[in-house]
DNA sequence: CCCCTGATGGCAAGCGTTTTCCCGAGCTGG
DNA sequence: CCAGCTCGGGAAAACGCTTGCCATCAGGGG
């Protein structure tokens, strides 16, 4: 195992300028000469920093750590493609944890994030409304914003008293629905998700906002927030019996899983219901017929995400535009 | 900033103990009445221990690094699942790297493993059989393990001398063929993945293989790995005129693009054209016609390379065995 | 010709842990 | 009753690096 030691040894040159030599200490400069001998004997040994002794020794580490519940989900994925390529451009490594939806871990993750000294905390998605829950949670994010004095970003739930980024959940949801009216439709069916679910919740109500008296709402059937939660809400609104013009899944995934439902059912979309999502995921474009849905721009949102710890851009919670997009599945 | 001698001065115990207390060092016992001073005081303080301190102290860290080159696509997505998980399980944390297939990237994230002195590398996927790449790739690999002493494990491509876990990509290849001559079905094409691609080569040998003189191919259409390279490997099957009976592509994402290409000219699947993937990705469920592929336990490959890299379970290259499905894609 | 200044090298003090080593206290067995 | 243990606590070294500080040297102004 190769230190800097070694390097200094063999360019015959001091610890302290080997250091500054290849990682270029400002306010000092080294000859060129010297320089180019540390260089090139780093070169030779194939030398490489210790990053635990170098985030010690600056009293800051160089990861980034990045939470999510399930990395399977593209949801997430797409997320998380655009935190490991905006950190990766600011010279960060990304710590991925998995959640697996248990509040537990992610409070287990967060601590593991502390530990870690993380320069900064990204936290995507799905919090719930639970009062002690996120009481739990939020001091968990108090002792790491404590402890490393780095920034935490949440990315599309913006509840807790740190930076966020989420997309236009209430207005997006919204403008879903008057489009769904404008097309002539006028009966909805929701699946909400769980009913603790904050996005959920607000594009629950931005839906409802946006239909106004223009149309009724005449089920709302609350799932997990995953595919095999739509597959079951959707067989819930079609055992109930009359069915809807369109139902609206708060997320793609489960308008996928309500798609697969319905056509188990023998029904076929758009003709005998119609269905619409959210999101807009990567996956959707290989499903027929094409999902209505509302894009929201998921790669930039974790860009975003980490230009909010990392730049130290505070503005504030931001709300990221998205837009509607219909499609096939809800044609008339 | 909590550290260790706050929680000893607090317990009014030595530092040594209060390490030692906190986790439990072997060879060394503390006593039960000043351990639970120790514990009680780290609580109270809210004490996290500094993990880079840690790794330097104990001269081997806790991390694990993973490296894909696509976590959005279903197939790294779904491996990463599984790596994380094991991971955890084993109390480590994974530092998640991402090539976006490039060679040169994946060599830096090599680089930036060995700077974390990571316990474990895996290396997931899509290796290609140029040699001056592979070389490359194989030395940075030789000075992570010398640099780190820890153990590699390649995922998907057992072709460079370290520890690896591959799906029977041949094999598996070779049975889905014969079934789908069982099937009656007596012409092919291939998608085939870029022509210098491990992977893919495999899964055509195999097909070949399994084929026999039963049938024949029609073609072999190089593109690239992903759905888009599919897409436009269909679109070229489709521009020759003369369609085969089926169409194999050497992945399933590939096959999602084919199945679209197909449908967009026009064409039914299977009635007109049959297709075949490999590795069934959890999206496949939910695409229609449903497609026939060899099923590939992803999850559980991530988490075999996993202990083959931390259990130090040295068996050699280990081959998972897979099974062929058939679905409504090929129905005759 | 001397003193001051700016540039550059090196020494050594940290950073927060773990672990080795030493030490005293209490036991055991002869 | 004492030599020789074992047991558990603490002091201090070590891990690999960064950085504050001092030292040295060259050059320039008075």
């Amino acid at each position: 195992m190769v230190t800097l030691s070694d390097v200094a040894r063999a360019a015959g040159v001091s610890l302290s300028t080997a250091s500054r030599a290849i990682n270029g200490s400002r306010d000092r400069t080294v000859s060129p000469e010297l320089r180019q001998r540390v260089l090139s004997a780093a070169e030779t040994l194939r030398y490489a920093p210790n990053a635990a002794a170098q985030a010690i020794a600056r009293g800051r580490s160089t990861e980034l750590s990045l939470i999510v519940h399930d990395i399977t989900d593209p949801y997430f994925s797409s997320i998380a493609a655009g935190v490991t390529k905006a950190a990766r451009a600011a010279g960060a490594s990304v710590i991925l944890g998995v959640t697996d939806h248990d509040p537990q871990e992610a409070i287990a993750l967060i601590d593991s994030a502390r530990s870690h000294r993380s320069q900064a905390l990204v936290l995507v998605g799905g919090l719930t409304d639970d009062k002690t829950e996120l009481a739990r949670l939020q001091s968990a994010i108090d002792e790491f914003v404590e402890a490393t004095g780095s920034a935490v970003a949440l990315v599309g739930q913006p509840r807790l008293a740190v930076r966020s980024v989420a997309p236009a959940n209430e207005s997006g949801a919204a403008d879903l629905a008057r489009s769904l009216v404008a097309l002539g439709h006028s009966s909805f069916a929701i699946l909400t998700g769980p009913e603790r679910h904050v996005t959920g919740q607000e594009r629950t109500a931005g839906f409802r906002r946006g239909l106004g008296t223009a149309a009724a709402v005449s089920q709302l059937v609350p799932s997990s927030f995953d595919r095999d939660g739509g597959y079951g809400a959707m067989r819930e609104v079609i055992a109930a019996g009359t069915l809807p013009d369109v139902v609206f899944a708060v997320n793609d995934v489960m308008a996928v899983g309500a798609l697969v439902a319905a056509r188990e059912s023998g029904l076929v979309v758009p003709d005998d219901v119609g269905i619409a999502g959210f999101d807009d995921i990567p996956t959707l474009r290989d499903i027929v017929p094409a999902l209505t849905t509302v894009r929201v721009p998921l790669e930039r949102l974790g860009e975003i995400a980490v230009g909010l710890v990392l730049a130290d851009d505070d503005h504030g919670p931001e709300e990221l535009p998205v837009t509607v997009v219909l499609r096939d599945s809800t044609r008339r």
